[in-house]
DNA sequence: ACTATTAGTAACTCATTGGTTACCAATACG
DNA sequence: CGTATTGGTAACCAATGAGTTACTAATAGT
């Protein structure tokens, strides 16, 4: 499944939101949603494979965190859909570029701004 | 269907491309698309209802147009998942480390050689 | 060694979606 | 007029998706 299909779900977006203040156990996910461990279970393998959270095993417990960089398709297909050359862009064309900068800023190296595009294997 | 599910559809994602390029009615999309003339019908709905396109009637025609407010759930939901900023970057802690020996040892050599510091302001 | 906890998978159900063909309404045009 | 063009809707079908319960595997803790 895809980024944008991973996205479409609404229980999805949630857990992402939720990975985005901080690493959470698949019972933790379950227990701050109204739907059950296994179904959170599959939420997070949908997000895997669309490269949007990653695992680290730590004993019998598994830690999930946000992984950013499965967002590039989106801020790419965003890019897409902007005007092709208008002198004066558009309002929602400065909201898209602001949003760009602040996602890899988090990277904490404002210089190699595109370095994390890469940084991880292949699921 | 809101604007993350009307996204999910690679068909509705090239529709939304093509719009991008400039107004199209229903026949020229189909003729471009693998689909049949209703099948696109119902995407145009569909990004319709989402706030991705907007239609004007012209005789018996309808123009279609790409809407870019209707991105704006997108760019909101990544900006929920930018990274709070962090309290204290790591980065800040080493600087105040050095800085803290430094000033103890050279008050003199201080100002030149914390520059690095705030250099990520310049940005 | 035994038990509790954590997490994934299997098998199943139900609803939704994306596609089709057939049909209808409205406008342009000879 | 009558006809072709444009576009939406209806009815239907196959595939997918999101949820459940039940089961299994592995690790922690007493």
């Amino acid at each position: 499944m895809d980024s944008f299909a991973a996205l479409a779900d609404p229980v999805r977006r949630a857990l992402l939101r939720r990975l985005a203040e901080g690493p959470a156990r698949v019972v933790d996910l379950a227990a701050e949603h109204p739907i059950s461990r296994p179904a959170v279970s599959k939420h997070l393998r949908v997000l895997g494979e669309a490269g949007l959270v990653s695992a680290a095993d730590q004993g019998r417990e598994r830690h999930y965190r946000l992984d950013r960089t499965g967002l590039e398709p989106l801020t790419a297909f965003l890019g897409e859909l902007a005007a092709p050359a208008p002198p004066v862009p558009e309002r929602a064309l400065d909201g898209l570029e602001l949003e760009v900068r602040r996602t890899g800023r988090d990277r904490r190296a404002t210089a190699r701004s595109t370095d994390h595009i890469n940084d991880e294997e292949t699921a």
